[in-house]
DNA sequence: ACACAATTGTAATAAAGTAACGCGACAGCG
DNA sequence: CGCTGTCGCGTTACTTTATTACAATTGTGT
């Protein structure tokens, strides 16, 4: 994951593309997994890859229903936690709401950037923060597992544009 | 805030004496920002300190109601929410949750280390996170504001004992 | 085709959080 | 003191988010 990806999140861009290749590379991991990419899971990925905001379980859900899937919130809490654990998908505590992950593969749990202004979210590298967090934690005799890393604020472009117009 | 805090937080020791200081904390820097620490609010904070623990809303408005306190959930959240806005109290998104801030007057959003175990949490030194966090957004041209950063794991008091038993 | 597990759908309910309104306490001021 | 405006508290009612439980169905391996 480069710097460039994260800006590349909160800009305009061919997400045919990007969506295409995460849905490729999600179908092909799944498969050395022996988990099965169902319509409602394909579906539901798909949802989420249109755009680089997250999206609360039940704006899936409605889309889902919309389409013919069921429309009980239990689909959509399925669909998405199918795909957090498997990896395709990251669960965004601050929002209660989840987000297509653009990086499958790379070991993580990613630090998450999220815009105030435009609701984008970019995954960003976590080593050097991972670190210094385990090591914040050793001093006091603590060993972390899993570490929820959430930031808010202003991605370049909205800050570009004048603090707060959506982009 | 030392590592020695990160560690006694998970450790038996005398809460009356830390809450009672930390009680005190408080009133003194309420009464310097002209805000009014007001009987269920003061109760409140009480309650939050009685453990290292976090507690959800409904737990704390359970006590409150037991107590002779309104018993609709505004309640609980009202004062929650006082007293996370002053700095006497802290969220925990990953957990839906409210923990009582033991270093009032530290400039914080801090870094949270929840055991999963025992369940107590303790506040990390965030300096070096936080200098790690905005060094990458920056290099993504990111601005963070706020950062939301818990880590859960193990205590060293839960490790010692085995990875599993309370403690 | 058969047995079995995984997946999907539904109804019902729990948990978490918010909006709106009225009443009463309290501070500031004439 | 008494007026007045603000703040805090309590309640009702409601929204949003998430889970439990169970029935029906689909898919897999034999």
């Amino acid at each position: 994951m480069t710097d460039d990806a994260i800006a590349a999140a909160f800009v305009p861009h061919d997400h045919q593309e990007c969506a295409h290749r995460a849905l490729d590379e999600a179908a092909a991991r799944l498969k050395d997994q022996g988990a099965r990419l169902t319509p409602v899971r394909r579906r539901t990925l798909e949802i989420l890859l249109e755009s680089h905001r997250a999206m609360g379980a039940y704006d899936v859900l409605d889309r889902l229903a919309a389409e013919g899937f069921g429309r009980q919130p239990p689909v959509a809490y399925r669909a998405l936690e199918f795909l957090v654990q498997h990896g395709l998908a990251h669960r965004l505590q601050r929002l209660n709401a989840f987000a297509a992950c653009l990086h499958p593969g790379d070991d993580h749990h990613p630090v998450f950037l999220i815009c105030r202004s435009c609701d984008r979210v970019a995954e960003a590298p976590v080593t050097p923060i991972r670190d210094a967090l385990a090591q914040v934690a050793k001093a006091g005799g603590f060993r972390v597992e899993r570490a929820t890393i959430e930031a808010l604020g202003l991605c370049a472009t909205c800050a570009a544009t004048d603090a707060g117009a959506p982009c």
